[in-house]
DNA sequence: ACGCAAAATTTCATCAACTGCAAAAAGATG
DNA sequence: CATCTTTTTGCAGTTGATGAAATTTTGCGT
């Protein structure tokens, strides 16, 4: 019984942690003469149902925590959950599709920027880790998550899965201009070993900087293993 | 279809070889005296389920088959399927658990056998990806499956999951023996690569052979691609 | 052989994720 | 205000997955 209804306190001049739709309220804030009222609107839904999925997840856990009470949490019905999201898994995490940007894409297929593929495909995965570190809390929330529910580590897999394709065509058109014998998967799952190395690397920092920040390591690790075993 | 055991309850007077019992009755063949009947029907009923789920996402594909689907065509309730496996990925993909047997991580740990990290990682990934080599013909049909489903593909991440600690604490015993600087969690994503891009190229060669057999050639796209990154 | 106890399967009930559809509500527009 | 467009919502239905009781199967001592 009137587990949400706050349609009518609208007060947002005090930062009262009043969970559900005070998300709503401050996104709406934020954006404040930007496009229409309906695209505002989606944003802030669309937020609140990430903070409320994430913050009852963190409360509860994955499995105690059902789509009904997201979507309560949110304000909203269950039927418009799946209207932002495919799966509750997505909605946790604060699934966004970050692509890639079109001239980071054409300096590396031109065979930059640097010409050596290991440092290419670093800055490469740097522009896309760069959203990352601007979500930042929301990412850092994801991240905390994943730890304590494994099963949400899967969406590295998926979001490789849908992008294995266009990385493919990446490597393939890089090749005409700067050959290389390595395989696009082998590729494609070196691009999915620097992601995941910054990101936890990124979270043993604190979270402090930027994601990216920690792919100089990465590379730098990688270097090691393998000139240890060139010297014999 | 009781010509194995003394005393059997003929229950069907007819013995018509139905075909959801067809594959139940070969495989009790196959193991004509181990253990106790309990047993071997287990076995029999699990390759019946396994073979079900393949044959029918093979032809329907993976969202088009049910449980019950599955368990009718292997003769069993469906919910005597969960008594097997947890999902229905895990039956398409015949999960089973290989672990690392004990003188292989002996070795691995004391350093061994060569010194060099990325030579013994391999080794260890050879030994990991022995199974595979010798239930062959289960484990094609897998990787056909994961092709045309690559939801599938998940199971790799679960796979490292679920041994992710294990495969750190090996990690850092062998760091006593034989110093190194990377991190665990980049070793544990370079093995799920070892053990991609093995896979993926032993498909490529037609299923010929052990899948243990590409590693090699695994090994030597990494030290190309940090080779030609650190001449000039 | 017999019958009993343990183990496994089946039946039945339940929950939750997810989808399609059509009506209703709300924003946009002139 | 009238109308068009977009979005939300309720509802029925499918499917994966789990729990519990009822029933069958198996192992084994007597």
């Amino acid at each position: 019984m009137a587990p949400t209804s706050s349609r009518e306190t609208v007060a947002p001049a005090d930062a009262a942690p009043r969970p559900d739709l005070r998300e709503l309220a401050s996104a709406l804030e934020g954006t404040p003469a930007e496009q229409g009222l309906r695209e505002r609107k989606k944003l802030a839904r669309r937020a609140a149902l990430i903070d409320a999925a994430q913050q009852l997840v963190a409360e509860h856990g994955l499995d105690a925590v059902t789509v009904e009470m997201i979507s309560a949490e949110a304000g909203v019905s269950a039927r418009t959950f799946f209207n932002y999201f495919e799966s509750k898994d997505d909605a946790v995490l604060g699934a966004e599709d970050t692509g890639l940007s079109e001239d980071v894409v054409r300096t590396f297929v031109d065979g930059g920027p640097t010409g050596k593929l290991l440092t290419d495909l670093r800055v490469l995965v740097a522009s896309l880790l760069a959203p990352a570190g601007e979500a930042h809390d929301r990412v850092v929330r994801a991240m905390d998550l994943m730890q304590q529910e494994p099963r949400l580590l899967q969406r590295h897999v998926v979001w490789m899965d849908r992008h294995k394709t266009r990385l493919g065509e990446l490597f393939e058109a890089r090749r005409a201009t700067a050959p290389f014998s390595a395989s696009p998967e082998l590729l494609t799952m070196l691009v999915l070993l620097l992601i995941r190395t910054a990101l936890v690397a990124w979270e043993h920092a604190g979270y402090t900087g930027n994601p990216a920040d920690h792919l100089p390591d990465a590379v730098a690790q990688l270097i090691d293993i393998v000139s240890a075993d060139l010297e014999s």
